[in-house]
DNA sequence: ATCATTGCAAAAGCTTTGCATAAGA
DNA sequence: TCTTATGCAAAGCTTTTGCAATGAT
């Protein structure tokens, strides 16, 4: 068994909660492919290979797979959520591209010094952090050379 | 004049576009008071001095003020956009707490460094980032002392 | 046998949009 | 005068929720 599969069912059972199918047809899901998802794409992946998951049951199930560290939630900023894995990856930020969308990953080791700072500074127990940079990559640099400012 | 007015009629001016008195009352009212705000928030207190704009346009202004950069997004993760003015403030970040939603703000100047690494090692325009910090207060912390993890 | 979980469909936000009217330039 | 901008209400989207049925323990 996958080690993701088997931190959600020790988190369901320490929770008192139960294990279905549909929450590891999810889970399954998430950690096969994706590197960043949301709702509707992981949906209709689902549905394209035969799942009867409903999207009500995604909605319920990833606060759960959050709530136990498995994944987490992404703000790129477009309407709606998107999401990712992040057992078993190297914590990591992103630099989106304003233009097309592209999204690099990047690491930046100092940003958990700078945790530890904040937690003593302002006595809170940090629980994690979200770091986006945006602007053009080159290839919408050119392409929008009109744009004012790009 | 304020400052902030000036730099949205150059911008209007430089786009074509016209300068109305409700976008002026809505930029006003943005930097009279909020640190930040959402868009019901300031449609509330618009009404509240008596002002007759409406929510569509308030959802079309501020596009317009991003674009300028007066203001810029800020994800707090609950499901509607946030808003702070940026002009005349110091670059800063979010340190939020998940139990009670208090805000603290701080500034971490080393950031500018890493946008200039970032531009020139995925040859990025950089326009911005956001850096949002998580994690429990002190007081939350003693209120939920049952909840695991906390 | 319980009670959590599911699927469906309806409801609930927040945001966008169509359209007739008002009003800058 | 020409076109943009506004207000209203309707529509659009994503997400949440009520409920009867299902199924895990």
């Amino acid at each position: 068994m996958t080690s993701e599969l088997q931190i959600f069912q020790d988190y369901i059972r320490q929770r008192g909660l139960r294990r279905t199918p549909e929450r590891e047809e999810i889970l399954r899901e998430i950690f096969e492919v994706h590197g960043h998802f949301d709702v509707d794409g992981l949906y209709l992946q689902l549905k394209g290979k035969g799942s009867k998951v409903s999207k009500a049951s995604i909605y319920r199930a990833l606060p759960l797979f959050i709530d136990c560290g498995l994944i987490r939630e992404v703000d790129f900023s477009d309407g709606h959520w998107h999401y990712e894995h992040i057992y078993g990856h190297a914590d990591h930020n992103h630099l989106r591209c304003l233009g097309c969308g592209e999204i690099q990953e990047f690491e930046e080791p100092t940003l958990q010094l700078l945790e530890e700072q904040l937690a003593h500074k302002y006595h809170y127990q940090i629980k994690g952090h979200q770091l986006q940079v945006y602007g053009y990559c080159t290839a919408c640099r050119l392409k929008d050379w009109g744009r004012q400012g790009v």
